[in-house]
RNA sequence: GCGCCAGUAGCUCAGCCGGAUAGAGCAUCUGACUACGAAUCAGAAGGCCGGGUGUUCGAAUCGCCCCUGGCGCACCA
């Protein structure tokens, strides 16, 4: 990152000299081969035509200016095309290593976001069920996403959207009713849409302890209503229990029933129809959503007076960024990628930019067992829970692999696999790389052999593999910059593996304590401290713990 | 039928706002512990980037057409 602000701004500052603007297309990047120089841009082949010059001319023009200019640049070479590859010094590069230890905690966080405020919105299962292995692929994104954002400079709330109103919670408390009689010993059939789980029984188990066969003499209303408090309180304390277990945290509750209790829902259905973005029709009331791209209308009130979700969502949506955030983030299931464009032409129709509502698409998890598929089915209640796989493979192995894969791809999670402490496994690649730095230190604290961050010291790293180290440890705001941007929480588990690898070539090749010379074990420690350094700040925002032992 | 996503090494996947000889891990084979943790490392082997076509100096990446798989297309939630 400093690299690279360092030579854009003198790149820059050369292509206005000519009075010529940086070009969209202009690249400024650590290319994959190490020959091709620590950055590399295609400048001079972009800008070759406006410029009016061929490209390796205008790459030489560059190269001389440049040189001249900046101590820092020890080489440029014009390559291919007209590529230019940069070599910075190595004295430039070892900065990074007191720049790593300086900032601490805080290094790799930026001011990317500068302070927008953002809402990220995630998991939102009904809370008709305990939380199962998929809501956690989703609450480990979600969850993820918001460290990022923060670190990256954006002002985040995390937000649990609650869908306890609607035909949903209706047939949670008819299940519980039902289960609850049979549970007194009346011969009554659960409906074939019901909840029909395990842990449904235990709920009624439990109400008959509390209140015996007393519920009976009650009218079936009001039964029912005990039920739906009771089912719902109890299933809700169990998926918060699940998520502060998964180390999610949400600033937020937010209930759809308040919504609509507060009328909001009906307000904004007014305003709708008042703008013109709604008609009434066949008695239902319809958004005129193909107005904004989407390719038919939709009803928000159904001919029957009942809202349909869809209305909601819309009155909820209007009602976050009425709380001031600018861009809200949703994190759905991949099955609902349908409702995307709609909920999106709903976001414009209220006066907002399309890009101030984004969805981040969560597919699904295809659970194994000893290489096998495990079938689930939520309604049939036959589904692994988070909280089961919690306690089989532990958090930070299943936040890792949920981690691990671009979200928006099918996600393979063997549960066999993930107890297995080897490399199928890479979160023990990456703590064991984090644990080893501290057995070494450790081991450095006990003979008394210390670091001084002065620059003699950092001098005497200097082998390739020091520079490859450093330069990657320089590379990890450019991840969390992208990782932000993109949404995407697997780049920083990749990052981490990549550092974790050459933390371990570097153990392999160089001794750190007792490396014959007091002064260079002394700037190999500042080297692997900073390492260290990066991967808790690395794991820390995949939720993952940077362990010191294991 | 329409739309979205995916198709990259035997397997699981990165790379995709165009960039140079396409990467990683696992599995396979060969090596490395009398120094700091071998849960590690070094090396070998492995590819018409689903197929075709266009755009251009340059395509895994962008456009169009097809094939395969998944998922969506309600006055459902």
């Amino acid at each position: 990152m400093r690299a690279k602000q360092y030579l854009y701004a003198r790149l820059r500052s050369l292509v206005q000299d000519r009075g010529l603007d940086w070009p969209e297309k202009a690249s400024l990047e650590s290319p994959k081969k190490n020959a091709f120089g620590d950055l590399a841009s295609n400048l001079a082949l972009v800008l070759s035509k406006e410029a009016g010059i061929k490209p390796r001319d205008l790459a030489a023009e560059l190269r001389t200016s440049l040189l001249e200019s900046t101590p820092e640049l020890q080489e440029i070479e014009i390559a291919g095309p007209g590529f230019m590859n940069f070599f910075f010094s190595p004295d430039f590069w070892r900065q990074t290593v007191p720049e790593v230890l300086e900032a601490g905690d805080g290094y790799g966080s930026l001011d990317f976001g500068q302070g927008h405020k953002v809402l990220v919105e995630f998991v939102s299962a009904n809370p008709t069920g305990p939380l199962h292995v998929g809501h956690g692929r989703g609450a480990a994104v979600g969850d993820s996403l918001c460290r990022i954002l923060r670190f990256a400079g954006y002002l985040v709330d995390a937000e649990y959207y609650l869908n306890d109103a609607g035909r949903q919670m209706d047939i949670l408390a008819r299940s519980l009713w039902i289960r609850y009689q049979q549970v007194c010993g009346s011969r009554v059939e659960l409906p074939g849409d019901s909840y029909q789980g395990e842990y449904i029984t235990d709920l009624a188990e439990e109400f008959y302890r509390e209140h015996g066969r007393g519920l009976l003499d009650l009218d079936e209303p009001k039964a029912l209503e005990l039920c739906l408090d009771k089912g719902k309180s109890r299933i809700l304390a169990g998926i918060k229990q699940d998520l502060q277990d998964f180390r999610v945290e949400f600033d937020r509750w937010f209930s759809e029933k308040e919504l609509i209790e507060s009328r909001a829902v009906d307000k904004t259905l007014e305003n709708m129809l008042a703008g013109g973005l709604a008609y009434e029709q066949d008695g239902a009331l319809w958004f005129k959503s193909t107005d904004f791209g989407d390719d038919k209308d939709r009803v928000l009130r159904k001919s029957d007076g009942e809202l349909t979700y869809f209305a909601s969502d819309i009155a909820y949506h209007a009602e976050k960024f009425s709380r001031g955030y600018e861009t809200l983030i949703d994190v759905w299931g991949a099955d609902h990628h349908g409702y995307v464009p709609r909920m999106k032409s709903a976001v414009v129709a209220q006066g907002r930019a399309a890009a101030d509502f984004e969805v981040v698409l969560i597919q699904l998890v295809n659970l194994l067992r000893k290489g096998e598929q495990i079938a689930m089915s939520t309604r049939a209640g036959k589904f692994v829970t988070l909280a089961e796989v919690i306690a089989e493979v532990g958090v930070d192995a299943s936040r890792f692999t949920f981690l691990s894969r671009k979200s928006d791809s099918r996600l393979e999670f063997d549960l066999d696999l993930l107890k297995q402490k080897s490399m199928e496994n890479p979160v023990f690649y990456v703590q064991y790389a984090h644990a080893r730095i501290c057995s070494v230190l450790r081991k450095a604290g006990e003979s008394g052999q210390k670091a001084e961050p002065d620059p003699d010291t950092l001098k005497l790293l200097n082998t390739d593999e020091d520079l490859e180290l450093i330069q990657t440890l320089e590379r990890f705001p450019d991840c969390i910059q992208g990782a932000a941007r993109l949404y995407s929480p697997h780049l920083v588990s990749y990052y981490l593996r990549d550092l974790a690898g050459m933390l371990h070539r570097y153990y392999n090749r160089h001794q750190i304590v007792n490396a014959g010379d007091e002064r260079l074990t002394g700037a190999r420690l500042l080297l692997v401290k900073s390492v260290l350094q990066v991967l808790k700040n690395g794991l820390n925002l995949l939720g993952v713990q940077p362990m010191e032992r294991m």
